[in-house]
DNA sequence: ACGTATTTGTTCGTATGTATC
DNA sequence: GGATACATACGAACAAATACG
């Protein structure tokens, strides 16, 4: 006879990897360890959990795409910060190949933005105001001279408002578009000379954050966005046919 | 003296796990292995590779996270769909899950959704319409019936609008964000009788797409997540103050 | 400046439980 | 039931990078 309600379930075979995983993003979370602090050793801490190296690393490797961990050869392993914890999908790996990828993230990352610019003018705290105001004069010292340092304050300006959504999902999103992009931006956009078009464009939306305008400031970044896609895509077409592939490792840990 | 252009720039070290990753990963964008195909044996790939085994499974174990493949014990190793692809983050349901989350979900989720429906009623091709009349179908047909069912279709016809974008990118940052909802869909929204009303609401957007009217498919589809948001957030605090957490092992999958 | 200890990275051999035929 | 193929798991060993005395 069937039985409606059967006593016995389906059990559902887990695997050891799977258990390590989710004790330790267990204790991870609830901050036993705290951030930057050294956890044990891999021998020490298969000892203490009675299991063997191997399934402790493949362990230890899943918690590490999910930025949670990080570990450096010869040092030990750390835990992130935990405003790292998610935003750190190694994932890019898989973005791999074609042209076509670049216009989807581009757009995607366009899509994204213009969003979190008209919710930063309506959210942003004097704190937030002042941390992009600061980028900006970076970027502004810099677009003659050093392109490192001026990328960086153009991607912590953009960082800086998806935070000032006092959001935690949306910097993640945008952090993860940007890893993605990463392959492509360092190729194309360091060496074209955007830097002073780009500048006006960030003082153009950093000036209607301030203003406290969503409208214009989903306006200005669209219109960024926009000029900066295009030249990007050129830069794509014309100048360098393959993107860098092999330059950086998949799973290697781009650091602050 | 400084020099403003180093010859010498920092080698990255890569990891053999990273490369393996990296160069599978590659194989399955590249879509050398079909879907659902058996992918060789890890010895066998192992060899093929000229790589140790523990090596090789940290990385497919990478892959396995990423939902790229999944490994069943005593058959093989197996290529996910790529729909999937970015889809399965089952291990961030760990991360903190406070009633906070919540809200900051509902919110990126409600950003992303209103411009993919935007997006949508500007690209949808005759399928993508059909096959959101079909969801929409489903969903009247299942109001009164089965919620199962009705939330099923309901998942699908947002999952057709992010589609419908033609853009490979946005659909897997509704997935993953769906997924993060999860725990909280589950147990508030399926109780509550908002069938009806979120009917009519879809069909509000579904009509806006298929009259190529951008700013009304946004327009619906805001008022849409507003009221479900709102309902849910209700839910979320009188009823279930607990989400649960327990129930899905971190790293098992979530079978088709 | 040098060597030693510690730690992660990597490989190999072996044993076990499971699924398919 | 038996045979085969496979993922799972353990332990030992060596290599490479780092930290520290």
């Amino acid at each position: 006879m069937p039985v409606n309600r059967p006593i016995l379930t389906a059990i559902t075979r887990t695997t050891l990897t799977a258990d390590i995983c989710k004790k330790l993003a267990g204790h991870l979370m609830r901050g036993d360890w705290a951030e930057g602090e050294r956890i044990p050793a891999e021998r020490e801490l298969g000892q203490q959990l009675g299991v063997g190296r191997a399934s402790l690393r493949e362990a230890l490797k899943a918690l590490e795409i999910m930025g949670m961990i990080e570990s450096r050869l010869g040092e030990g392993t750390f835990v992130c910060k935990r405003s790292e914890f998610l935003s750190r999908p190694l994932l890019w790996a898989i973005a791999g190949s074609t042209g076509e990828d670049a216009i989807e993230l581009i757009e995607a990352r366009r899509l994204i933005e213009v969003e979190l610019a008209g919710l930063a003018a309506e959210r942003a705290s004097p704190e937030d105001l002042s941390e992009m105001g600061e980028y900006i004069e970076i970027m502004e010292e810099e677009a003659d001279r050093d392109p490192v340092r001026f990328g960086e304050a153009d991607i912590n300006f953009h960082l800086a408002i998806a935070r000032a959504t006092h959001n935690r999902i949306l910097p993640n999103a945008l952090q993860l578009i940007r890893n993605l992009m990463q392959q492509w931006i360092e190729s194309a956009l360091s060496v074209e000379s955007a830097a002073h078009e780009a500048v006006r464009q960030h003082r153009r939306i950093f000036e209607a954050i301030v203003a406290r305008d969503p409208e214009a400031a989903r306006a200005s970044m669209r219109d960024h966005l926009n000029a900066m896609g295009k030249r990007f895509l050129e830069a794509l077409k014309s100048g360098k046919p393959q993107p860098r592939r092999s330059s950086r490792p998949s799973l290697a840990v781009t650091k602050p």
